[in-house]
DNA sequence: GCATTAACAGCCG
DNA sequence: CGGCTGTTAATGC
C-alpha cells in the first residue's frame, strides 16, 4: 500500500476525493516494478487490478493470427487503464507490456468497486476518460485504412500527451525513437524518418531521446482531411 | 514502391 | 563504454 501524498501525486482521479476516500483507496493500491519486456497481463488473462503508470512506459496491443505483434498505443506516466475488464468482469482484451523499466500502481478490484459505488468524483473521472477514448477510437476508424507510417507515429505522439487521459505528461515526451517505433508499429528507421518529417512541418522538435510537441491538435489529425 | 531488417559510424550521457 | 541516432544497402510483400 502507499501513502496518501504519493497517491495524490500519481493519480489525477485522487484529486477530487475526500480524505476518507483517499484513505480507503490507498490501502488498496500497491506499487510493482516491471522490467523492459515484462508483461503485466496477456490477452485472455483474468487480471483483477486497475493499473496506473507511475513512471516508465507501457504499451497495449495484441498478436494477430500470423503471430505478429500489433500495437494499439502507449501508456505514459499518469495513465490509468484496465477498468473495462474490471467493470465487465471479463478477461483482458490486450497484452500489456513494458517498453522500458516501469513502475505501476495496482489497485485491487474490491477497492475499485468501492470507489465506483462511493465517489461521484471518481465516476466523473471514469466518464471523462471513456469519452476521450471514444473520440480517439472514432478518429482511428475514420482513417485506419489510409494512415501511413508518418501519420501513425504522429497520432501515437499525440496520444502520449493527451491531457485528459495522461494528465501528468507535459509537452515533452521522453522516449527513444526505437520505443516510438514499437508503439506505432513501424521500424526504428521509419520512426526516425517520420520524426524528421514532422519536425520539418513544425509539429514537433526532436531532441536526444525525447520529443517536444509543438502542435498537438495537428498531430492528432495528421493524415486525415 | 514502400517498409523492413541488417549493419555501421558518429554522438551523447 | 553503452545506448541512441542517422544513413545506407539488401530484402520482402
Amino acid at each position: 500500500m502507499i501513502d496518501a501524498a504519493e497517491l495524490k501525486s500519481i493519480a489525477a482521479w485522487a484529486q477530487g476525493l475526500s480524505d476518507a476516500e483517499i484513505e480507503r483507496a490507498r490501502r488498496g493500491v500497491s506499487i510493482k516494478t516491471f522490467g523492459r519486456g515484462a508483461h503485466l497481463c496477456h490477452r485472455d488473462d483474468k487480471f483483477e487490478h486497475w493499473a496506473g503508470v507511475v513512471d516508465g512506459l507501457m504499451k497495449f496491443g495484441s498478436t494477430d493470427a500470423a503471430g505478429r505483434v500489433v500495437s494499439f498505443g502507449g501508456l505514459p506516466p499518469g495513465m490509468w487503464f484496465g477498468e473495462g475488464s474490471l467493470l465487465k468482469n471479463e478477461a483482458r482484451q490486450y497484452d500489456v507490456v513494458a517498453l522500458r523499466d516501469t513502475r505501476l500502481a495496482l489497485m485491487n478490484k474490491p477497492t475499485f468497486d468501492w470507489l465506483c459505488d462511493a465517489s461521484v468524483a471518481f465516476n466523473r473521472y471514469l466518464v471523462r476518460q471513456f469519452n476521450e477514448r471514444l473520440g480517439l477510437f472514432i478518429a482511428l476508424l475514420e482513417h485506419a485504412r489510409t494512415l501511413d507510417a508518418t501519420a501513425r507515429v504522429a497520432r501515437n505522439i499525440a496520444w502520449l500527451i493527451n491531457p485528459v487521459i495522461a494528465p501528468r505528461a507535459g509537452d515533452r515526451i521522453e522516449i527513444s525513437q526505437e520505443e516510438l517505433g514499437l508503439l506505432s508499429g513501424v521500424s526504428r528507421q521509419a520512426a526516425n524518418a517520420a520524426l524528421r518529417q514532422l519536425a520539418a512541418e513544425g509539429l514537433v522538435t526532436v531532441d536526444h531521446r525525447s520529443v517536444i510537441v509543438r502542435d498537438r491538435t495537428r498531430l492528432a489529425r495528421y493524415g486525415g482531411e
